[in-house]
DNA sequence: AAAATAACTTGTAATTTGCAAGTTAAATTT
DNA sequence: AAATTTAACTTGCAAATTACAAGTTATTTT
């Protein structure tokens, strides 16, 4: 039996949500797509982390496995993969938020991430609510 | 300047927080802590993921440099190290509940792992309040 | 004094990460 | 139509991390 599926009979619920989106860069993508709406391999390229392109292929593959992201061509550019959260993925958002909350508490932030953070203490759910309008949007785009 | 350093300038509240305990390991030990009330060595050995003994010593080492939790030898037993959860540590609730919030929707658990999700989402405050003064106790009997 | 306990450390094989260059399909430019 | 550029990867390999198993040290128990 594999790892992975060794560890999905450990049936604990963090080991299972860490399994799925516990990964660091897996994390980051995450945040990409959510705080800043990216859904292009090159828009997370962008990041300042500095993914390696291997790397980023490789956690992409897994964010559709798992479900969170679906992967579709761009008909107007089909060189173009397109990255969209589905509910799966968009249902992290509180994971997201308390880690930063969190680190909120103990880094120093710049004054936008302040604000940011301000955001998510004062109005999680307005927030919440522009970022689900903002994927539905780009959904019915396509 | 190192890898670590660097990526701490990056000022940015998840790269921050994953730094610090998005390690799959570094948050099995905090959920050791925070809902089983393990403290020593030997009891984070004896989860059910069974992480090497090296690695476990490594993770302790960074939580108490990185202020989440203390080291205190045992007076009663001065072979054992007693890994206490600092008020740092006790704030990574919400975190940890919130991963275990998101994975019930999407894992099987057993009953009790159920009732604890169940208790999250009900009585979240409440939970936190019990941990709190079951950490409070363990200190003051030390 | 000898044996057992508790918490590690060490050496090393296996695995993962990250770098840099390369490949493929599609679009644009010449 | 051919050549070049773009977008998204893949590949080979070095470096770093993880995990295994045995060993070490301080302390307690027998």
């Amino acid at each position: 039996m594999s790892k992975t599926a060794k560890k999905r009979l450990s049936n604990c619920a963090v080991v299972y949500g860490l399994d799925i989106f516990g990964d660091r860069w897996t994390m980051l993508v995450l945040r990409d797509m959510i705080l800043h709406g990216k859904r292009r391999y090159g828009e997370f390229l962008e990041s300042e982390e500095g993914i390696a392109t291997n790397i980023l292929a490789d956690r992409l593959k897994r964010l559709a496995a798992e479900g969170l992201v679906t992967v579709s061509r761009d008909p107007d550019n089909r060189r173009s993969n397109i990255y969209t959260l589905t509910e799966e993925g968009l249902s992290l958002m509180p994971v997201l938020f308390e880690i930063m909350n969190w680190s909120a508490n103990y880094c120093e932030l710049n004054e936008r991430r302040t604000l940011l953070v301000k955001r998510i203490r004062e109005d999680r759910e307005g927030l919440m609510a522009e970022i689900r309008a903002r994927e539905a949007a780009l959904r019915n785009a396509a």
